[in-house]
DNA sequence: TCACCGTAAACTGTATACCGTTGGAGCGAC
DNA sequence: GTCGCTCCAACGGTATACAGTTTACGGTGA
């Protein structure tokens, strides 16, 4: 069925295989061939190829050394590696801004996204709406990537972005009961103010620091994630299942 | 014909198809069709699409809105990036190292490789061997890259060395024979062992200041080249063709 | 002469068939 | 009982076939 539902096969075949790596329902160390995954979603081997070097450019499969694939562990080092590397790309795009001037849309278009994100925060104690503060940050980071008006970094943030457990976004869902988080959500708010301050008014290198500082705040998340425990009350963060328990 | 060479076609599609782009024969803006790469290079539509893929994630090629690929035009700008996006990353991986403590495998070799450069680079002034050095300089880079014992950073800074015109030995070969070359030789030299120096002594922030300085030399090499003239003596750059006049 | 429309070629996305290789299970020898 | 060998099933890499869509070109009418 080359259409049909207006979208590439091959692109449902990389978001629903994800999810399924994702949510553990694809343990973590198993062999997962072309044919199995081309029969577990209902489609041919071409896509279901496709669709999994993807994955494996992601991160979250392997390729062994005669090709076969497998679902990836992860170590607390690799996601580390993955939320600095994050930090270091935003940080990046964000002194090259402030260094060669930011691009003017992606400056204003920032600038009201973090306008709605304070007020989402500030709302009432309880009424807060993790689902629209979750888009907004996404759209905020992805805002940010285009600040350099360089479409090789803004590329190379996003990317970043998807590497497992480094999106902007990763940690929200796990910790929305509890007190700290709200702590943290203003924080991170007053670093996107902070960062965006900075770009404007030419600041490089305290923007390229904010964004690092910025991308330790999922680190802090991913720690206390850890903390309490892999398989403990924090079920709900996609990926962490994936986590292995050494180092 | 599944192998015949011990070597798959996929591998030798990308490298036949990326030398055809980067040595002008494909001018950039040309569109470029899966059966036509395929038959031009004498395979299947198969490969040659993987193949296609890979350069579109290098960035050589370009995928328009329904599919179709044209060999991309880079700005001057485009390469500026891309040059210091490995600048960035190698000196992320080494302040990381110098932070944690440095791989030692990664360490001796490339202290082993940085002997051989000096022992290249020391010999009489006009039998410098430029083939050599290419080689050496690609290792020493390439054991850098691993100094963090970081999988992901090491991934991501090799892949920094593919994108065009960013590779550590990009413009190597074009200023051969002019005096300032040797120099910039020297120079680059004197910063392989600064960098080797602050990741053993754990001094981080001079450890990634040093990474960036360094890529700031081809960054040099590349406005020389442009000075030169795109279309001038500096021929044998490879890429160099596909950079657009304007911008 | 130019603009618009229709048709046909071409291209991408997907499915399927084929081949050589690899990994592993089962069996036999030590 | 353990190690090694052999054979087979399964897998990855490649080629080819097919369908839907886009694009480009030529023809027609104003």
């Amino acid at each position: 069925m080359p259409d049909g539902s207006r979208t590439r096969t091959i692109d449902h075949a990389t978001r629903d295989l994800r999810d399924r790596i994702l949510s553990g329902a694809l343990p973590s160390g198993m062999h997962l061939s072309e044919t199995a995954a081309a029969e577990m979603l209902g489609i041919s081997r071409t896509p279901a190829r496709e669709a999994m070097a993807l994955l494996i450019e992601e991160g979250l499969l392997e390729r062994g050394a005669s090709g076969r694939s497998t679902v990836r562990a992860l170590t607390r080092g690799d996601v580390a590696d993955a939320i600095e590397l994050r930090g270091v790309l935003e940080g990046t795009v964000l002194r090259l801004a402030a260094e060669r001037g930011p691009d003017p849309a992606a400056l204003a278009e920032a600038g009201a996204l973090a306008e709605e994100i304070e007020a989402v925060i500030s709302t009432g104690a309880q009424a807060l709406d993790f689902e629209r503060y979750a888009e907004l940050n996404a759209a905020f980071h992805a805002a940010l990537a285009r600040l350099a008006a360089s479409p090789l970094l803004e590329r190379e943030a996003l990317r970043a972005h998807r590497l497992p457990l480094a999106s902007p976004s990763a940690f929200l869902g796990s910790q929305a009961a509890q007190l700290e988080f709200r702590r943290s959500l203003i924080i991170a708010q007053s670093q996107h103010r902070a960062m965006l301050a900075a770009v404007s008014a030419r600041e490089g290198s305290r923007a390229e620091a904010l964004g690092r500082e910025h991308a330790r705040l999922a680190r802090q998340n991913f720690d206390a994630a850890l903390r309490h425990g892999p398989e403990g009350s924090g079920g709900d963060i996609p990926g962490l299942a994936l986590v292995s328990a050494q180092a």
